[in-house]
DNA sequence: ACACGATTGTGTACGCTGTTCACAATGTCA
DNA sequence: TGACATTGTGAACAGCGTACACAATCGTGT
């Protein structure tokens, strides 16, 4: 599990062996079990070569959060491709939006340290167009919002007018939900329920954007 | 500043001091900022001393968070109550639900350390009655927020099939706004955006519910 | 081939944290 | 007054992030 010994002095790569230790233990634990001497123990390494390659705890977490961010952009990608092409513009449009949120959700749910990990981290708005933190597709979570928001606008379904600053409502719902079922007052709602309020939520931010 | 010498053994009412330290470091930095250690040495008394009043240093931050709560409950509770009563009914039900929504944003705002001490930190939705966390008006922000949507299913202003789970849908746009603003990837955004996306927001709770 | 400088890992050490254990001072009540 | 519960103290431990000096290795120019 702990990666084969290392014969040599030098590691190989170990920036990347520091960072997906800290992405395991973010997995469990969210961003605030990322320890910085736990990762150099995982790499089989001492704690301060760790300093060859991270200035600071908080730039191995930003690493990480990255990282984090790249896997939420793949996992709405993947509801994003799913959407089927044989509806009409307009309900591609609707359909697009619905599957950012279920994505964003989704991921969320499936993966709550990776999730507070990507979102709970400084880094402005200005990086969303950060590759690093792009899917696979090479889109920002952001990005695919924004295009999906740009779509419903063309079909006519979102009046121009009430398209500027229609992604921070939209990711405001989402991303509330999350918080307050992952690491706020609504921890222990019952998962069923969590799931349901999910899709009302995504109604309603269809319905009033 | 840092309260009188004591003379005696005794000190008093360190419980007291203790949380009114912890509500000092959470207003600059949030949960994580709150130092057992530290709190004791601001009360002025050995690091030992607060397992006397607390189990854990868990247990302080939970105490913090919930005075931070009823803080939170005032805020809303002052907006609510300067809604003017000339209204019509249907228009006063409206305007409760975007009290409700300015004051938690408003909080949010103004004291972003304790707001995220508040809302960050473990504490189920069944507490979400505790009198612990109620406004000096003896009501939750939870129950604040409840009783605006019950509102305007009274004035008719909210069919009475899309009442249930509203509170999760309203309280996630919110609460989503804020943490993106507070510790999120909004972090940076321009104060004047924030606040204009926030009535934006309130404006889609208030159309989509 | 070889020396030299840059890169990357090691060892030691410091101050800070939360927490535990044994002990001391004080309050309460028979 | 004496016994007992309550609330404070002191010393100690492990774990953390980090700084500093040193060692092994790689890459390059001659």
């Amino acid at each position: 599990m702990t990666s084969a010994q290392r014969a040599n002095y030098r590691h190989g790569d170990l920036r990347k062996a520091l960072l997906d230790a800290g992405l395991d233990m973010a997995r469990e634990g969210g961003p605030d079990a990322v320890v910085l001497r736990e990762a150099t123990r995982r790499a089989g390494v001492s704690p301060n070569a760790a300093y060859r390659h991270f200035a600071d705890r908080t730039e191995l977490v930003e690493a990480v959060s990255d990282a984090a961010q790249s896997l939420v952009a793949g996992a709405i990608e993947a509801e994003w491709d799913a959407v089927s092409s044989r509806l009409s513009p307009a309900d591609v449009a609707h359909a697009h939006l619905a599957a950012v949120g279920r994505g964003y959700l989704g991921f969320a749910r499936d993966q709550p340290g990776l999730f507070r990990a990507a979102f709970t981290v400084p880094s402005d708005l200005e990086s969303a167009l950060d590759p690093a933190k792009a899917g696979p597709g090479g889109r920002t979570s952001f990005q695919l919002l924004a295009t999906a928001l740009d779509e419903l606008v063309a079909v006519g379904a979102l009046p121009p007018e009430r398209r500027p600053g229609a992604e921070f409502s939209a990711w405001s719902a989402v991303h509330g939900l999350a918080m307050l079922v992952l690491e706020g007052p609504l921890r222990n709602l019952d998962p069923e329920v969590a799931r349901a309020a999910g899709s009302r939520l995504i109604d309603m931010v269809d319905r009033g954007l």
